[in-house]
DNA sequence: CGAAGGGCATGACAAGTGTCATGGGGAAGC
DNA sequence: GCTTCCCCATGACACTTGTCATGCCCTTCG
């Protein structure tokens, strides 16, 4: 019998989750937690064989909280699950200790055949993702550069960047600039635009 | 025996729910579409109670599918269900002829109450939603501003939104300074990110 | 009909943004 | 120790954006 645990905020997707998955005879859902930051007390609770983790949480996000996991308790598999299939999201999953990857996109029965082959010790990767992962390569944005672009996906403007962050506005129009030219935009509400959907920010 | 059409799509959470609601004695789900497109042709065939429709799907909307779908075969109930709960599209989603409205942060247990309800002729809408969307009000946004702000919240600047519209420039200006003035916002990339979060594009 | 309001447009001004050149300080690597 | 790279900053310039006044055309409504 594999033992999962399943994160995710929403609550209805996670009932979902865990009936369907339920359904299979060797498979139980042995927790099911909203918060990115209850995982590793709850791991540590109920001892699972597998972690099936959403990116999107309120508060620390899955990937952080996936690497937090597989650095603690690196027995458990960790299925990294999210709707939005962004290049970036996978990198950082991978790199965050995670066994698998499932766009929300997938056939049910390839959730449940992925939780297997992890439990069995192998990676899972969907193929065209992880093209897509290597064509786009990875971010080159520094830090800083993430920094006020993240604060500009919201719609603040270079002086409320500025402010933010304590920068200088000169500063802060530097790093837009840098920004827009490595994403290829032509403004910095596009250059955000196009970081975040490549799971940069 | 409560017949459901389920319309979503991601095929994991369709699958998901799908496996939820069978699990229960008197509800049956007798087709999955994974297209708002396919809603119409679908529930001619197969005759379903109640249509379980996401909000956010490609190509044509859900809402867009929804008031169709009442206009056409009014005699089937209309549940709307969204990741985002935002004021706009409760009301849209009344306006289109809905019987309910399920945030998919709600328990799995309010859902399945919420079908039965809706197929005994209830209407069921989340008290704190409604609320909320009686607060932010009626978008004020007149069709050719939810237009320009529609194509600025891709990134696009007023240049490109003109040649995409076939307007001057100036007009473009004009049509979005008129929409951040009713949104509150200071710049435009503010705005479209206001109106999008309200549910106004 | 006449008024009201939305869509379209122009022109002009102030403010904000994108780019570039330039320079100092600090950390990492050969 | 020197180079390289990131971070921070300044200042200047061209361009884009936001605002406002003004006007015309059209539809809707009392």
């Amino acid at each position: 019998m594999i033992r999962v645990l399943l994160a995710d905020d929403q609550a209805l997707v996670r009932g979902a989750l865990a009936a369907m998955l339920n359904l299979e005879a060797d498979l139980s859902v042995v927790a099911e937690v909203s918060q990115a930051s209850e995982i590793l007390g709850t791991a540590r609770a109920v001892h699972p064989d597998v972690a099936l983790i959403d990116v999107q949480m309120p508060g620390v996000d899955g990937l952080t909280a996936a690497a937090e996991l597989h650095r603690l308790l690196p027995a458990i598999r960790i299925v990294i699950c999210t709707t939005f299939g962004r290049p970036g999201y996978l990198a950082r999953a991978m790199a965050a200790g995670a066994s698998a990857f499932v766009v929300k996109d997938a056939p049910p029965a390839y959730l449940v055949d992925t939780i297997r082959r992890v439990h069995s010790g192998l990676r899972v990767v969907d193929p065209g993702l992880a093209a897509e992962s290597l064509a786009s390569g990875a971010s080159t944005l520094t830090p800083r550069e993430r920094d006020v672009l993240s604060a500009a996906a919201t719609g603040a403007t270079v002086g409320d960047i500025a402010r933010q962050l304590h920068l200088s506005a000169g500063t802060v129009r530097n790093h837009l600039s840098a920004a827009i030219g490595k994403t290829g935009a032509r403004t910095s509400a596009e250059a955000a635009r196009i970081a975040d959907s490549n799971g940069w920010l």
